[in-house]
DNA sequence: TTGTAGGCGTTATCAG
DNA sequence: CTGATAACGCCTACAA
């Protein structure tokens, strides 16, 4: 059996000759206090190696000073993208004293009022967020406070930092036609996503309606889901269907990696024969060759931000701002060039081998 | 203000006409409570949406049922590697109702003692383990519960789950070989870490010189930084020093696309003119072009594992087995191939410009 | 099988 | 500035 702490703030009044409450003074950094004696108790608590328990604590004062991530996870499965906002808030929580979890298990509206009422948190972060969005709705109505990376269609009241994709989308294109592409292919989210409201689905078809319409440009979109092999298989059939295309934007993270790999084994170069430009952090951006040029998705920024709103929040501090839309910052890396007019022997390509079969899919207008 | 739980288990008792001993019972299903009161009183539960305060239960009890994973994390950086244990870890957590935290602050050794001081945690997982370790000499003499993802030099009494890296490395050589390679070359953990005695380093060098005596290669060893940019410097200034080579093992996970993007560079196919063996996850091993054949690093479940342990440890059920050492697994994807002899007009490779120069790096024998 | 009562280690209120 | 003392919400002998 591990050795208990049995040192409590009573055995460190007694040490020190004070009571209790002069302890806990101290412990709360509360300003009535002596100096002398503040010192002193604090060579005691020193010696004593005591440290306040966390749970006592939390149970007296009422606060579990913990906040929790809700992360509507697939088991096994985290992504560069979760793991930024997850990192960012972790550490913003541990500079403010609060204790951070990640809910890794499938929320349920059950789940959800738990967290609270059972007082293992006092606020939560949202993510993955709907235009509109259940979870929001019952938070509100229960007055809990949290804040989301992502928003609703209506956020009035409403804390959150998102970033845009919509102008994110507009940017990929503008860097795209400003390096002479005109048959440009876009990646979009899967339709299920975009018909259920997904935030970032719907915000990016947006982008790219808007972006079709500023540049003139044909449409050519493909909904895939975000899987390496899907997207392997949709880039080799809009090949297929689209040989004169010359450049391609991708909502997709990290799985971009298989528009590339498809683009490798069809003879395709990049970006000399196909530019790309993603939405993609540093770190996913230099994992792929060659690094992707893309709109800098800054999730661990996000996640520190927004733990950081949540914890204000729960101090009753004021919030400078609390709805913010992160700009997109398109980084030039080296998967775009200016458009490259294709040589005569193009179609050759098309009778190498593909490994994989292309799955079905709709190219919508 | 957030409206809070007002609802006490007397409350409950008193719905229900019951004590709160039995509401208490009900709630820790304990066997001694006649079903018929047991339906009633879960009822009333159900209605009332009541849910037990865990710092309150906590606190009673005396135990804070949670645990927390050690994370020696740089701010910012988390790779897949870290990610796979605490998905894993955290899941595990979840299915036995134990909370688990992520803590990511540099510990020392008062820090780490205050996990348990402070009643925050009941016990904890330990990676990135040496082969002596402060944190085990601390936790063993104060008789705190832990297991680790990793072991040390000496193990007695301690509980770990850890990869088997020195038959990762000769399995990976055995592989070459059996393919065909002689000039093998061994990127192993840099220099310091070997030094300090961190048990990954250690234990690849150790299968590393035994895979060269088993096969009788000629040693080609650089020891590099965890970083692409540096991955990739000492792989154009392996080319350089040995034009020969037509085999590469890592230990890097992640950073291994610095060397594909060096052997890119350099006009070199893979697997065509260098197979590359790594040690990866199976995600990880997906992520770069061409996939590589990888020892499998199964990241997820041995967090999972190693939290499972830990549970068990803390609910005082018998370890099954208490120490575990995962045997490699080699996964042969597409980074390899059997060696094939060089054309001559190898040496013109070399007039190609390099972006990067190298920084200085001494290949040992 | 159920109820009573004391205690878990802090914080907070209210006197002094 | 400091000290009693009553919560905080639940668990757990012990008794019935």
């Amino acid at each position: 059996m591990p050795e208990t702490n049995d040192i409590t703030i009573a055995e460190v009044a007694q040490v020190a000759g004070v009571s209790v409450s002069t302890v806990s003074r101290i412990l709360n950094n509360r300003p009535d206090v002596a100096e002398a004696t503040r010192r002193r108790v604090q060579q005691v608590i020193e010696d004593l190696g005591f440290r306040p328990h966390v749970q006592a604590q939390r149970l007296a004062a009422g606060k579990s000073r913990s906040i929790a991530l809700l992360n509507p996870l697939q088991v096994k499965v985290m992504t560069y993208l979760e793991m930024g906002f997850f990192v960012g808030a972790a550490n913003a929580a541990a500079e403010e004293n609060f204790f951070f979890s990640l809910a890794t298990r499938p929320v349920s509206e059950d789940h959800l009022l738990s967290l609270y009422k059972s007082a293992q948190v006092d606020g939560v972060i949202l993510m993955e967020v709907y235009m509109n969005d259940w979870r929001v709705e019952l938070l509100r109505q229960h007055n809990y406070p949290f804040v989301m990376i992502g928003h609703c269609a209506n956020n009035t009241g409403l804390h959150f930092i998102d970033f845009d994709f919509e102008n994110a989308i507009i940017t990929a294109f503008d860097h795209l036609v400003g390096l002479g592409h005109q048959h440009i292919a876009f990646m979009a989210f899967p339709t299920p996503l975009q018909q259920a409201g997904f935030g970032p689905a719907v915000r990016a078809q947006t982008g790219y309606r808007k972006a079709l319409q500023k540049h003139g440009l044909e449409a050519i979109c493909v909904e895939v889901d975000m899987t390496v092999p899907d997207i392997f298989d949709a880039t080799v059939q809009l090949l297929d269907e689209h040989p004169e295309l010359t450049g391609l934007v991708t909502v997709q993270i990290e799985e971009t990696v298989g528009a590339i790999r498809a683009l490798h084994q069809l003879g395709k170069k990049i970006p000399d024969d196909i530019s790309i430009v993603a939405i993609a952090s540093e770190k996913t951006a230099q994992l792929v060759t060659p690094p992707l040029t893309a709109a800098n998705f800054p999730t661990y920024e996000m996640g520190y931000k927004a733990s950081k709103m949540l914890v204000n929040l729960l101090k009753n501090e004021p919030l400078e701002i609390s709805q913010v839309l992160v700009p997109p910052d398109l980084v030039v890396r080296q998967s775009t060039s200016p458009v490259h007019h294709p040589a005569q022997n193009d179609h050759q390509l098309w009778t190498m081998p593909i490994t994989r079969s292309g799955a079905s899919r709709s190219s919508q207008q």
